[in-house]
DNA sequence: GCGACCATAGGGTATTTCCTGATAAGTACA
DNA sequence: TGTACTTATCAGGAAATACCCTATGGTCGC
């Protein structure tokens, strides 16, 4: 897989990520940064006008889950590899992640070497993920063989609505945010309350907050 | 303020972010950055081994919080000015940052111009906050005057509902246990919501959460 | 093609919250 | 000692939210 000049596309909603994902990359003849995208709408403008080879996207983004644009490129772009940065070290989203078509989680917190290294491993059709996270993975299919459960039984749109609750929004704001009803958010708070085995939208509040605070503490 | 050459240490535990600030910073001629730090520690070492104008400083670092090393900041380097950035729009903080000796808060997220603002802002003086803080913060002084202010203001009774609200009790439940009315507790609550300048349920609700967590860990 | 989720959302009712008073008791201080 | 301020208690009624039930497509696996 030499490549001569790899074309990345750098998705993420934070410019200064992007700034720094570019002078990481632009220290490597072999790869370009071909454009950068701080939102969804923007990724999938610039998919269409240019080819590229490998997009690295950042999982909380504005207007949509990163996981949505995860799908649709494996829908519309099945040819582009793509690799997923995220902030904090969420061990959940890593298992997600792959099965919606990407192909490596990095932390962004790892060394710049790390994430070189994930690029070129993506790009040579292997899978990257850190060790801890690939140990924690195996460990789950060893016992937690069989059904899921907690916050891992959420389905992805779960848990998303479920993050946003724990960052205070209200549902209206959660609708308003998704451009979804707000029927809609209702039905998933009812959902996420049968799985989580919570009795009222103040005990998910008060869940959802913790394990916010939790994630963000790790 | 016109110095020629602003010497600038970054620090935060992402690297990307690191190399972000650099490169952003490296676009202006009379601004240098001089030294980056991943935690605490290791920026406690630089600011002993060189001059620094101006410290940028995560408040979620490894090793401590961010208010930590403003502090010992503050103490040990008073002339070094601190501009602190946030990855999340953490209202909560910006009042303790101010207070530990900060002279700004800003959110990554924003523009790449906000940034430099911000920096030239505290260079010459001035205090930086983005609007939506400055205003919320001018709102607390203006009906805070003189007197306490946050949760040190609540009466004996606002304190123990608003603990109650914190480990999770239901306005009901919080009635149920003191004995009171329901209505009374919707009063005190008014109450608390107004001296902390908070505007819904919600809100009061995630503030006392957190809050009690706080507590608890310290 | 048939259960089993998933994502979406409407209708109707029950609860909760919000706003506007109200009363009585304590405190502060000029 | 009277006026002003805070505290603690509660109510009525309007507005907002949550809750429960139902429903329609979609996808996935077998």
């Amino acid at each position: 897989m030499t490549e001569q000049n790899v074309r990345i596309l750098i998705v993420d909603d934070h410019p200064l990520v992007r700034a720094g994902f570019s002078q990481l990359i632009s220290d490597h003849a072999d790869l370009q940064v071909c454009g950068e995208a701080g939102d969804i709408a923007d990724a999938k403008r610039q998919l269409e006008q240019m080819p590229v080879d490998l997009a690295v996207i950042d999982l909380s983004l504005a207007g949509g889950s990163g996981l949505d644009l995860i799908e649709y490129i494996k829908a519309k772009h099945a040819d582009v590899l793509m690799l997923v940065a995220s902030m904090h070290d969420e061990t959940l989203y890593a298992e997600r992640v792959l099965a919606a078509g990407a192909r490596g989680y990095i932390n962004k917190q790892e060394a710049q070497d790390r994430i070189i290294e994930a690029i070129r491993a993506v790009l040579a059709g292997r899978v990257y993920l850190s060790s801890k996270m690939t140990e924690r993975m195996l460990n789950n299919i060893v016992d937690g063989n069989g059904s899921k459960k907690g916050v891992d039984s959420l389905s992805n749109r779960e848990l998303q609505v479920y993050e946003m609750i724990g960052e205070g929004l209200t549902t209206a704001q959660i609708a308003g945010q998704l451009n979804l009803s707000q029927k809609t958010i209702e039905t998933h708070q009812a959902h996420i309350k049968r799985k989580l085995d919570l009795s009222s939208a103040h005990e998910l509040n008060q869940h959802a907050i913790r394990w916010v605070i939790e994630q963000r503490r790790s």
